[in-house]
DNA sequence: CGGACAATTGATCTACCTCAAAATTGGTGG
DNA sequence: CCACCAATTTTGAGGTAGATCAATTGTCCG
């Protein structure tokens, strides 16, 4: 009943038994859902804020994020997304979007129309259930990151944003032995976290001298993961992280 | 149909309403549903972070917090409550609880069994929708607070959020002719704001002396929307209201 | 009237910002 | 395979919004 993995509902199918249980029945309707599949460059804006979205993105490859402009040009990145999140789920019950979606790497991503998906939650309560327990731990991790922008210090936001990327993409299979994809520049990253470039190179640098991690160009390896909890104070229960799925 | 508004089930109609359009038949479940009342004293808590609650708390009246305290003693307060809000709703698919929610000002709750949330939801879509909608622009809230935090300095920030609680209050009639209640205390409001009081007292002053508010004690009188409006960059898109309630 | 809490003020300090330039890196075409 | 370009990362040198510490002054109640 699991799709092969080459479907690009497979993700999803992943992701949502990462935070519920589903009935074979369940996974047979996901994998049904008509689904577009189409590959963007990075740097690419998906959907914008002010649209009215007719279809939500499943993010089959690569990694998304969300974010908001000021007057004065400032931006603030609100999100990272990882394979297997429906990052403008939300535009389902929300017509207008108040932020902007857009591609950080190279990525692949299937849409749906919102009328699928109406009859896909209209017929199979569980499915949703599951996924508007998806959209709360959305705001699970929205609270956790006001925590960090509110009342940590520069260390302490970057080191949680290492931990919680590593967590996330762990429950989805796509991370283990401390090593992880983290593809974000340091420009997006301090974007992220309410801080100047500057300062995120220099933190940055301070994080690698205590050999808590190594990161350059994508890749991230976690030197010291219980070194690292604790210069974040991260604890994941936040995440409501169900089980690990199987890759 | 509509309750008396005695029934403490009242500023849930309200609410729903200021966010979606029921039946009369969705109505009469919400009413039905069993409430347990209770009077809460200021700065209670009502459930903590950690706990497995096996009931909604549903705020009649007075206002409500949720926050979350780090190891070293800083707090951060991630949203406010008005009357008509669940704020632990979340708990219905998230069993443990990421944070704490209390009591801001001397308040009536009413506690409804998450048992007959469930069976509500499962008889009524339409309600499902909505509830499900009020998650996502509790959502919708967060990411503008991360915004703020992240990207606005102190003055823009508190003028955000007298912003911010005049709309939503206007929304289910608990605010006019540009008067609200906003009682909470500059310490309260620092650990909302990721700012120090010392600082919130002054930029408060400065905005007064610029004829933008006038606040004492827990009342809030606006006496220039507009430039409070530019002064906390804000657009309330974000809130996604509907419509105003009929008080 | 007194006690407790909240608001206000003053003085000093610092984490982080801004501006600007230099050094690296990775990707590309010849 | 190398040279070059553009995008990143890194470094340096000030500057500032906002923090911290420590009183002092309301203000609301019982």
């Amino acid at each position: 009943m699991i799709p092969p993995s080459s479907s690009p509902l497979h993700p999803l199918i992943r992701k949502l038994e990462s935070i519920a249980t589903l009935t074979d029945d369940e996974k047979q309707a996901v994998t049904s859902l008509p689904a577009r599949s189409r590959t963007l460059e990075p740097r690419q804006e998906i959907v914008r804020d002010g649209d009215r979205p007719s279809q939500c993105c499943l993010l089959v490859e690569g990694w998304l994020y969300r974010s908001k402009t000021l007057g004065d040009g400032k931006r603030q990145i609100l999100a990272l997304h990882v394979p297997g999140d429906m990052p403008d789920l939300h535009s389902l019950h929300l017509p207008v979007l108040d932020h902007t979606l857009a591609t950080l790497t190279r990525a692949i991503v299937a849409f749906i129309p919102h009328e699928n998906m109406h009859e896909l939650v209209t017929a199979h309560p569980g499915i949703a259930a599951a996924l508007w327990r998806d959209t709360l731990i959305d705001a699970a991790i929205f609270r956790e990151w006001i925590t960090g922008l509110g009342r940590r210090d520069a260390r302490a936001r970057i080191a949680h944003l290492f931990c919680e990327m590593y967590v996330k993409l762990h429950a989805v299979g796509l991370a283990a032995d401390q090593c992880c994809e983290f593809p974000l520049t340091q420009a997006e990253m301090s974007d992220a976290l309410g801080l100047s470039t500057v300062h995120v190179n220099r933190t940055v640098q301070e994080l690698r001298a205590e050999q808590l991690i190594s990161w350059s160009g994508r890749s991230l390896q976690i030197l010291d993961w219980t070194g690292l909890v604790a210069a974040g104070e991260f604890d994941p229960t936040y995440l409501h992280v169900q089980k690990r799925a199987a890759s």
